[in-house]
DNA sequence: TACCTTCGTTAGTGCCACGAACGTTTATGG
DNA sequence: CCATAAACGTTCGTGGCACTAACGAAGGTA
């Protein structure tokens, strides 16, 4: 039997940014495939990271570290509260905020969830080669970096 | 004013989905916003070039050559006949199917989109040169290619 | 014949990125 | 000091995308 080939015409496979929502289908799938298992979604783990990486934060600076919406944050924060993984008391000094602070079972869980990630990536790069690993976070981190949402003309030269 | 530093962790800066995921978001948004001045979405783009290049075919077929799932592809062919870009007629031979073919008018729009599409491409992957950017496509094939939606045992040498 | 598959279609789920608006609180500047 | 602007947490809603379930109709196969 043929290795079945790709019906796809090669004007469309050879399209970037098709590629690369490509990539980030596989690659979501398999780490959310993982973290299902145990209950949990990457927005989760970037959260948990964040905090403990970082220390505690408001809503809003998490925001900023995870890239989550602060609208989204919210409804994360609930689950990761109810799992008792944070805890959420109004900020003393600026009562807008909240201060969300890690608790020990939040980084047990982070833990978990960690080898979860990085077996996920395992499988992701498997068809690469070490230096080729390297090579597509740099380019990567390259174009995503270039792409910031800071507006033309506001922080890093034109 | 310094350069608006990036307050996401290393940690969550280092891994590769979410590299990927964040270049797709980027990817799919420099895409999105110029097919929107057309009135357009992705998959229009895709089934045109779908049908240009590889001619007229089933919805199953478009299906297999595009990526889009045969129950999204319904709502497509619609907008796409609307726009009186294909024609959708029975199948004489298989009642089951519709024979989906490509107009003078759906030509001239793939060639406007594939205008517009490549454009993006262009400013999407502006931080790379040349090199790199074979590069990227390279590694990206490799992996997606890798990852196809063929069971283990079951098409290409395990 | 009976069975299994394919096809087009409808309806619905879940995740994600994003925007609008509101009340509260803090910061800013005339 | 006061008016205005900004930031914060929150709710609600939108649109796109990937994906599943189920259906009737039609075709292939045993």
């Amino acid at each position: 039997m043929t290795p079945t080939p790709d019906p796809t015409p090669a004007r469309l496979r050879a399209i970037p940014s098709r590629l690369i929502a490509g990539a980030a289908v596989v690659a979501d799938r398999l780490v959310s495939e993982r973290l299902a298992a145990e209950g949990a979604r990457k927005w989760h783990f970037a959260v948990l990271v964040a905090l403990a990486d970082a220390g505690a934060a408001s809503q809003a600076e998490l925001s900023r570290r995870t890239g989550i919406y602060r609208s989204d944050m919210v409804a994360v924060l609930n689950e990761l509260s109810d799992a008792s993984c944070i805890r959420r008391e109004p900020d003393p000094v600026d009562r807008r905020r909240n201060v969300i602070t890690l608790t020990a079972t939040g980084r047990r869980r982070m833990e978990r969830l960690d080898a979860l990630i990085a077996d996920a990536q395992r499988e992701l790069l498997a068809p690469l080669t070490a230096a080729q690993q390297g090579q597509l976070t740099r380019l990567l981190t390259v174009l995503t970096e270039h792409h910031r949402p800071s507006h033309p003309g506001r922080g890093e030269a034109h």
